[in-house]
DNA sequence: GTGTCTGCAAACAGTTTGCACTTCT
DNA sequence: AGAAGTGCAAACTGTTTGCAGACAC
């Protein structure tokens, strides 16, 4: 079975670019918990294992695992981007509260289903979806009252 | 029928705040054209159009609009944000091409539908969705070959 | 050996903010 | 009159970049 580590240096030599232990220490940090993240949250996650990966290199790292679609960008909030692994992973959609920003991740079939439709309607070739529900959770809708 | 002035005013007096000529300038602009735009587009259209309105001000004024509910955080790209209105219009969706960046809008009621399933299985009160389809447009397909 | 990558720090871009002045109510 | 809004410019923050030294191939 093909990890993502396998992937990701298959996608470096594809490019021809190299496998450096940066990139892989990078790359294992953000598979190695199932969250969402944020390029701060990940550096302090690399620093506190003892990795000394820079945060140019994070930066440069994040970018080549969202094009080989490794890892996805999944919203922008408090002025910064969150992302999420995707290799491996069923594909599943978020539910946010705007007021205490909780998050809830769903599957959904029906989106799968017209993702393909819709792509091939207007002939994409899709490589993926992004859905995000928003409103108010149980606790913040009491609130409101 | 209640036009989207109408309901910004209403919005900004239930919160005890003022109806400025800059904040309806805004609005009249936000609304003039039925398309995506980012904050240094309707700068720009303003200042054709010679209304005065600071930077500041756009950036006030565009919290309180999507605050509100007539206006939508679209998608984060390229470094900032992008808008669309929504009031009054029937919600839509977008396929993005991620070489090209075209986007297509379409409509989708299995989306509204699952919207409201999802948040009534999770006790979510929803106000609203986002969903974005990614995947290469006919002309880049081709190009990819 | 050579061309790519890294870390650093400086540069950048979008957005926010403090403040003096203006304006709405 | 008084509170709230505006414009300006400076501050801030996340992200990108130029460059010299390090390193994968």
């Amino acid at each position: 079975m093909k990890t993502e580590s396998d992937a990701f240096r298959e996608f470096l030599v594809k490019k021809g670019m190299r496998v450096t232990p940066e990139r892989e220490e990078i790359l294992a940090e953000v598979f190695a918990e199932h969250e969402h993240f944020d390029v701060e949250e990940l550096i302090l996650r690399l620093r506190q294992k003892g990795k000394r990966a820079s945060r140019a290199s994070v930066y440069r790292t994040l970018a080549l695992l969202v094009e080989s679609g490794l890892v996805q960008e999944v919203f922008y909030e408090d002025g910064h981007m969150h992302y999420e692994h995707i290799y491996g992973h069923e594909h599943h959609c978020h539910l946010r509260c705007l007021k205490c920003r909780k998050i809830v991740e769903f599957r959904n079939g029906a989106v799968e289903e017209a993702e393909k439709r819709i792509g091939g309607e207007h002939n994409f070739e899709v490589t993926g979806h992004r859905l995000e529900i928003l409103g108010f959770c149980p606790d913040c809708r009491e609130k409101k009252k």
